[in-house]
DNA sequence: CGTAGCCTTGAAGGTGATCAATGTTTGTGG
DNA sequence: CCACAAACATTGATCACCTTCAAGGCTACG
């Protein structure tokens, strides 16, 4: 892991939705120990199983949350994106076990923050854990969300991810996805096979919905892939 | 909706996890304005979409957590039994509006409390925020295991609801679910149909692994069931 | 130049959804 | 207390969707 030891971002960190309303001297504060992280395609910043040290919020690029299933294939449970908390609920357990691994998709940052930061200076605001728990809200509902597309037809759950993904970037047209994102990644995401997802993106292209150029997935035609997730 | 306003019901909540370390006197500052709230079976405690003005704990009986699907079926997140805290994350929102629905499964009670409670008082305990992200953790961590069998057989999925709700509930040899679980309930849990379900829940009937009696399901050979969830 | 990661296409086959019909239990109102 | 409705459980037949297996091509990179 590529440790580069920085200032802390300041601006960068003023931007955040979670910080927000705080002065310079306090994100200082909530901040201290912190370390920018800089990690490379397919890095991986913490494993399932290994001691939980550290969470952090991410900086740039992106991170795919996985898991192992029963078969060796593992799982994508979701992603996060700059902005985006990672490892803070566990934070709250007396001895944390990460649950789930983290790696990173493209070129991506990510502010290290250690667990005592967290336990003894973030536990004593309580605007800060309310800000925590509306960011959990809304990867619960997302969840919930992918839940309730559970029994929907393959190209429903391949709409919706990308939607989902496309929302997290409010960036410019025409809409590109701006990480590697791979068929067989999205297949690990709605628990299907790459085969499967390949046949319908495919597809998509030929019709001119969605294109691809270096594993960067551009979609041309947001309003026909809304209209899967419709019907 | 019953209202039976009575004293608040001390003892029961002495013992919840949640209020452990906690004197009678914290407790009652924590519970103010609190009333228990007795539900009959399929009563809904509050609907998706609706002003989200109280929130609350489980004290006896089973919920359902659902959420209506893009169809008209009304698909599952999860369940909750007695201790589990229900609508809490949604709090911390400025004007929160329920995201899902709650419907009491066979007579359950539900201590109701005000969600001005919760912004007010219960946010100065960080010891009790801290123990809701655990809570919480344990929710997030059952929708992650739930994700890591999106590919799995119908019959792991079935096993998989079985004995999460089992592990719930520490009851007694032989094991039995203490609340009406339908066919129906499951499939809609797991994303899968009546039928599907009802014809693998037939077999293990047939094969001596589960009972049902009056809509309580009892697990005969819990080790049978558990081995299908290894394969 | 060879390997690894990623994308593609085809053929075969199975799991589980769908549709339909019926039995059984529970609950409710006259 | 009975009759009827609603909820729940069951069984069978059919078939579509998606998985699985197999093979091959493309690009990047050491």
């Amino acid at each position: 892991m590529t440790n580069l030891h920085t200032n802390l971002p300041l601006p960068e960190l003023l931007k955040l939705d979670l910080f927000s309303g705080m002065s310079k001297l306090q994100i200082q504060e909530l901040c201290i120990d912190g370390k920018v992280i800089a990690t490379t395609h397919r890095e991986c910043l913490f494993s399932e199983g290994t001691v939980g040290d550290f969470f952090g919020v991410v900086l740039s690029g992106a991170y795919k949350i996985t898991k192992a299933s029963s078969r060796g294939e593992d799982v994508i449970i979701n992603f996060v994106t700059p902005g985006d908390i990672v490892a803070a609920l566990i934070m709250a357990q007396a001895n944390p076990i990460y649950p789930v691994s983290v790696i990173s998709m493209g070129p991506s940052r990510f502010l290290r923050l250690s667990r005592s930061n967290y336990v003894n200076t973030w536990k004593s605001f309580p605007g800060l854990l309310f800000k925590i728990q509306n960011l959990l809200l809304k990867k619960i509902t997302h969840l919930h969300d992918q839940k309730t597309l559970y029994n929907a037809p393959l190209n429903q759950k391949i709409a919706a991810v990308l939607i989902a993904l496309l929302e997290k970037n409010a960036s410019n047209n025409p809409l590109e996805l701006p990480f590697p994102l791979t068929r067989k990644e999205i297949a690990n995401a709605i628990g299907s096979t790459e085969e499967s997802v390949i046949r319908i993106m495919s597809d998509w292209t030929k019709v001119g919905f969605i294109q691809t150029t270096e594993q960067f997935i551009r979609i041309i035609q947001v309003e026909k892939i809304l209209e899967i997730l419709k019907v």
